[in-house]
DNA sequence: TTACATTACTTTAGGCTGTAAGGAGTCGGC
DNA sequence: GCCGACTCCTTACAGCCTAAAGTAATGTAA
């Protein structure tokens, strides 16, 4: 059962998302703090970097600062604000300028090139869903990048939104499929090449009728099948689907901004 | 960590995945079977419908059935296969017949459509990131249905597959947005809207600076803020994100195929 | 009819998880 | 010097998945 944060909560939460990073020198009684919110989220984001989000849990956090997980929590409320930090400092990472004489299309791509890359350097970002939006200042950064550069398109702003969203949802399903390839042959040994082989075969041997019940489907495979062992084939087709997605989607902004004209 | 399957369980899943629904009246020692993958499965999506996948337990789903969580594992190797199975089966209950007199770009509206509301019946289908696609006849079902239907546009197969993964994306982003705006309210009681207004009020108090930092995004959410309450904002914006997106990634098909033409 | 193999299901247990509660030690201010 | 505030620890609990072993039920073969 999923409890949602009440309202005391919700300050915290939003205080250590916006807080100063530096906190001001706290003058007062007790120890000094051995760690901060920042070094925690950093160690956390380490963590799921290299292991992921399986891998993320207080007590490996503490871990890796020398501390228990008990610890953490003087610093962070539990695990879910935790994660919501390391979520939106993540975000902040994108470049938020882009050199001010290309078209707003080539700036769109550039744009969506980071956050492909950001997804593929922060895998687990795709693991994170979270319940409600997460209100801190990455996600207003990403936000705030890409509304700006979609604007120049002279689409009122409420429908550049749905552009924005939408171009958003595409970098994040097709970095899904790359991100995933790279992760499974990374802790399995077996490339994401070889898998599909295996299940391939398993497939035709327990459905043979799998091409008459899917004649497309049974058709793409075939073309997929045809290419050379020892290509990393799904990795490179998950970015074309992206590139390819990408161009759909702006082509159609295109022609929305003839017809609005 | 994640442990990935071996040969033999890969066997096992793809059995579970496409194995006769009804099995054949197994003949031999031993007491006859209570249950079955199939009323498991049920079982299971019932619960996760109903409270969400932080409920969906082997306890949860073994209670629901009379028996102890450890009953469930004569029938299913673990928890990951079963998510597989209630993945696939309800993605299976999308419709695979159209009007064939209709134009590609209404089938796939429809489409869409009809998937979008799946995922509103079935919210946590959201929440299930499959580390790797699960082969069955259900994700099978809608990639034939998807393919098929764009494959009358003209375009070749692979460009196809692109299209069709862009779209799924597009829908399955947008309807998330839906799908928590629901059940944030359902399971707080309060309203998604006020709990946004809460937050704008404290974004307004903790962070001043706001609009001068994000005036796009300010501009945006003043134009929310103008919003009448008790509206349910939220998920109707959601939906028009939808609309649009989907509206958007179909002129760039059509553009593609006067392209290609 | 009597073993026996096979299967369904339960109980027990172990190693994880997040986090509540309470205690120990450390520091600044009076 | 002491008090109160603060950090960090130990302990503990409830929950999770599931391995292992035990029990009861059933069909087949001797």
């Amino acid at each position: 059962m999923v409890v949602f944060a009440g309202q005391g909560d919700a300050r915290r939460s939003m205080e250590l998302l916006w807080g100063p990073r530096v906190g001001a020198p706290r003058t007062g009684p007790g120890p000094k703090p051995g760690l901060s919110v920042e070094a925690i989220v950093a160690a956390a984001i380490e963590i799921a970097d290299a292991d992921g989000m399986g891998a993320l849990s207080m007590r490996s956090v503490g871990e890796r600062l020398g501390r228990t997980a008990m610890a953490l929590y003087t610093y962070v409320p539990g695990k879910t604000e935790l994660v919501d930090l390391m979520y939106d400092r993540t975000l902040g990472e994108l470049p938020g300028e882009f050199a001010p004489d290309r078209s707003w299309r080539a700036v769109a791509l550039a744009l969506a090139d980071e956050l492909w890359d950001l997804h593929l350097r922060h895998p687990w970002l795709l693991q994170v869903s979270p319940a409600r939006p997460v209100l801190g200042p990455g996600e207003f950064h990403v936000q705030e990048t890409l509304l700006r550069v979609l604007a120049e398109t002279g689409l009122p702003l409420p429908r550049v939104r749905w552009v924005v969203s939408a171009l958003f949802n595409v970098v994040r399903g097709s970095v899904q499929s790359a991100a995933e390839s790279r992760q499974a042959s990374r802790e399995t040994g077996q490339s994401e090449e070889d898998w599909w082989y295996a299940r391939s075969a398993l497939l035709g041997e327990l459905v043979p009728d799998l091409p008459a019940r899917f004649p497309t489907v049974s058709a793409l495979g075939a073309d997929m099948a045809a290419v050379p062992a020892g290509e990393p084939y799904l990795e490179r087709e998950a970015r074309l689907a992206f590139e390819a997605g990408l161009e759909l989607l702006l082509d159609g902004v295109e022609a929305a901004i003839v017809r609005a004209s």
